[in-house]
DNA sequence: TTGAAAGCGCTAACAT
DNA sequence: ATGTTAGCGCTTTCAA
């Protein structure tokens, strides 16, 4: 019996390898495994049969550079604590997968120096698109945004001018929807509760919309709360026992997230205090979990997922097309769901905003 | 006022752009960009300057293939719905967040077709690390693995043999515990739930470790139930109805995971059910979330954060040292907690395991 | 349908 | 301390 040596090569294949064990040249094995231009059918069997047996495994790196086309797609977002932001990922993925594109995700913890400094690593590799979430950047990230070379997605907030592409909802208008259906619904006497972020722009933007119309009607956010860190459904918890207790007169607590939302129910409701009739409730980003609480929290779907699927159909488009469109815009429009903690004496809000 | 003109240049900056900027060669230029070799201070600012004003991008993929060196990680995750895998990608961030290494995420969904193409894909960038969820593979997956050519860490599983690495928990030992702790505190009329996966791998290890003890004590699991899908807060709460409806004499309720866990909880609670008392309840993997419900679930936790963060050192040790060390494996040990539903009588197990 | 030559933009290795 | 030369492993382009 010949002798056979099993043990993988010490150095990784290269296409010539293939080339030799199949006595095709080189580049005729690249079209094959490319699918590229017209091989005969015996050749094509050869190659593929060689690659295989050698368990061959092309070398992006060099195609890439060879060709000047990288199939990633930069993904940058500043969390993954806050499923929000996996959800965004899944729906990126899903559209990807149809492709051959593969996203690569990078996390800034809500630090402008840290997304400064991912996107120029994520840049480095030239990446065929980059989707990033917000619309607001230190000055050095739009330049390299704006002479990125590729498609530019921002996502999640359309509340202002985007580098290229954006697809999101306005974070302005949904906290106006909410303070109107929460005064539709006649309360009056509404406290505030969310992080301490002063980084994070649509939380923020929501709290702008949201007094804007309370301004309108003569009122004024009656009472606050802020958190950092730790586990939101807990802090939700004991934000709104501290509040109640400071504010005992409140009849409506809005929060920055469901998670918290979420904590806040279910210390009112076992503390026995009448949602929505004492006090009313209400949340944002449509978590899933909600529907698995004693009552639905009242909350704003944030269209998590679906930002993530138009964002990456953009890219995927654009990647095809070979570049045509450009600056698209996707606008979604967040639905308001009340649950069962938002509508005072049985009454909900007639038809908000 | 000469004439300049601000447009970005239609074509990527390279070194040759900079190193004409400046006046300097381009291999001094790559010297000062990577801050490797002597450079004299005069130079090495003239460089610096010229590369920030033309806002020049290092190409890694051309770097890369010239050096063979590239900086990425592969991590393979089944699925980013569950918060567990998140988790873990945020132990691992922490950690290359100190080193020049960038993780690559890919999601194979469970599927081990899937996870064969993402792994193909990923190993064709070359990357200095693979992070692999699981000790199952395809037969051609395992062949990539083993002939990677970098270190391949096998994470969150310990029970079985790793390729090269491994870092996780025995999830076999993981059941046995918790049976025996429910055993122990005195409960016999078992029900399982959990989720229908004959590919989650480790969710059935820990319930055959689980059957496993109760077998031991001449005991069987009373009941089942599992599902596939949907808001895991609303199927516990609905699994469990369904099975105290079917099986009302059940006194215990074990959770393949703490989200089913948890609406099974919120669903006793409701019902006026007395908990731990009449029924125990018991989820698994220690999520956050459990400190904000109304009673502590008894969980035991899969110290998912630690295995992303032991992971990534590895990689991280690896490739400083030149690929020193070699098949580590690191086991860790899930911390029970007891919670407020696992104790009857107001007795807990005496010492479990 | 196949092959040969010439780079892609950078860095290793060797001058100077 | 700085420059020169020769590739890295592929793909593009052109030729046969």
């Amino acid at each position: 019996m010949a002798e056979i040596s099993n043990r993988p090569p010490p150095r990784p294949l290269t296409l010539r390898d293939v080339s030799e064990a199949s006595g095709v040249s080189e580049m005729t094995v690249s079209r094959v495994l490319r699918n590229r231009g017209d091989v005969s059918p015996t050749t094509r069997e050869k190659v593929l049969a060689a690659a295989k047996r050698l368990g061959y495994v092309p070398n992006k790196i060099a195609g890439a550079l060879a060709s000047s086309r990288v199939n990633l797609v930069a993904v940058i977002i500043p969390s993954l604590s806050n499923m929000v932001f996996p959800e965004v990922l899944m729906g990126i993925n899903a559209v990807l997968d149809e492709t051959d594109l593969q996203p690569v995700v990078g996390v800034t913890q809500y630090s402008p120096e840290r997304e400064e400094k991912v996107l120029y690593q994520m840049l480095s590799w030239r990446p065929s698109g980059v989707i990033i979430a917000g619309l607001e950047h230190t000055e050095p990230a739009m330049a390299m945004l704006r002479s990125a070379g590729c498609p530019v997605v921002q996502i999640m907030d359309v509340d202002g001018d985007p580098v290229d592409a954006m697809v999101g909802i306005s974070h302005r208008r949904a906290g106006r929807k909410m303070a109107q259906a929460i005064l539709e619904a006649g309360y009056t006497r509404i406290g505030f509760l969310g992080t301490k972020m002063p980084l994070d722009h649509r939380a923020r933007k929501r709290f702008e919309g949201f007094t804007e119309v309370l301004a309108k009607a003569g009122l004024e956010i009656a009472d606050r709360e802020f958190y950092e860190g730790g586990s939101a459904l807990t802090k939700g918890r004991e934000m709104t026992a501290a509040m109640l207790d400071r504010t005992p007169d409140l009849d409506f607590l809005y929060y920055s997230n469901d998670m918290i939302g979420a904590g806040g129910l279910l210390y009112c409701l076992e503390k026995g205090i009448d949602v929505p009739g004492k006090v009313g409730l209400a949340g944002f980003n449509g978590v899933e979990l909600i529907g698995g609480l004693p009552k639905r929290l009242a909350t704003m779907d944030a269209c998590r997922v679906e930002i993530g699927e138009e964002a990456a159909r953009i890219i995927a488009t654009r990647a095809e097309d070979g570049a045509t469109g450009s600056g698209e815009s996707v606008v979604l429009t967040p639905k308001l769901e009340l649950g069962e903690t938002l509508a005072r004496n049985g009454q909900g809000p007639v038809d908000p905003v």
